[in-house]
DNA sequence: GCGCCCATGTAACTAGTTACATGATTCA
DNA sequence: TGAATCATGTAACTAGTTACATGGGCGC
């Protein structure tokens, strides 16, 4: 029964760029992880006890003089082992569920207006995703070292063909659904 | 507190199209459904009751003739309706885990060798998807009505630019890699 | 008689989300 | 003084998966 989880390697690796608290951890996937992986506080803080009691982190609580005192975790080295096997096993085979995919699965149930109105909004809101997606890519140009820009341009382009597929995808659907 | 849950309609939308067992379900949604969606009985089967205890699906024993009774769920008026509705409303932001997008922004934990090397099981692994993809579509290209053909004509060639937006990707981050 | 497919279902589990409770500090 | 942010955590919930138990019918 090896454990799926991924949530922990994704908390496993924040710990391996510096210590963080749960709160820390919070900030960083919604800052630089959020356009492909997220996480809650629900789900932080029992992971965090639970690497512990593994051994694959360990706390300290810190007070930094100003703020509330933080509990800190940083990796240990079995948590280091642990992270690095993840970080080199293959990929397991992901789950996908792509709910536009499915309401046009059905779409024999809308009218051809309703199902270009609903490729439209898909279209627009992907827009805006791009827009976004190039924003934060314009202030990350401006770090110079190369290797450390390297994850944040990698992931940025993924993003950015993402919605880019999706939005020639809808115009193609379009154009096929007036076309019957 | 809305019910999220997608999996309920993705099992009204099947019985929308036919009156269906749990079984039949399954079946469909390995068919079907595969490249976009997924179900397990362990999920079907408590869906259903629960479907049925709303009034959206009744049930009816059915005795075929031939191998074991079925219980037949079919959708009721009541079902259609919430069906189509959800149909019509906006998609609900959705959650995005990307495995090799994770890996990748912990990508300075590997040498450049190993980067690529995962960089290149990820074209593999999607190049045999692109190949799937295009049999079931040679398959599909026999069905002349147009109306029909419509959803997996859709639903394919999303999977089939997903795909080749992939293995670009992967291509570029190849190139990207060796440069530095 | 064996293995495969049809068929239903549950139990135990893992995963993930939302909402809430709490309280300190900082800054306008 | 009141709003925002820092900070931790739990309870209750929804969602989804895996493994198992059971048994009939069909074809070889």
């Amino acid at each position: 029964m090896p454990k799926e989880n991924k949530s922990r390697y994704a908390i496993l690796g924040l710990l391996s760029f510096m210590p963080c608290s749960g709160y820390d951890i919070k900030k960083m996937t919604d800052n630089s992880l959020k356009f492909f992986w997220s996480e809650n506080y629900g789900h932080i803080y029992p992971l965090l006890k639970e690497l512990e009691e593994e051994g694959l982190a360990d706390s300290k609580k810190v007070d930094s003089g100003k703020g509330p005192s933080k509990n800190v975790f940083s990796l240990t080295a079995k948590g280091k082992k642990v992270f690095e096997s993840w970080l080199k096993s293959a990929e397991s085979r992901q789950r996908y569920r792509i709910e536009i995919l499915l309401k046009m699965f059905f779409s024999s149930h809308l009218s051809v207006k309703e199902i270009v109105a609903k490729l439209e909004a898909h279209i627009c809101e992907q827009e805006e995703l791009l827009e976004e997606y190039k924003k934060v890519e314009a202030e990350f140009a401006e770090i110079p070292q190369k290797r450390y820009r390297l994850s944040a341009v990698i992931t940025l382009d993924y993003g950015k063909r993402h919605a880019q597929m999706v939005i020639q995808w809808a115009r193609e659907c379009i154009k096929t659904v007036n076309s019957l």
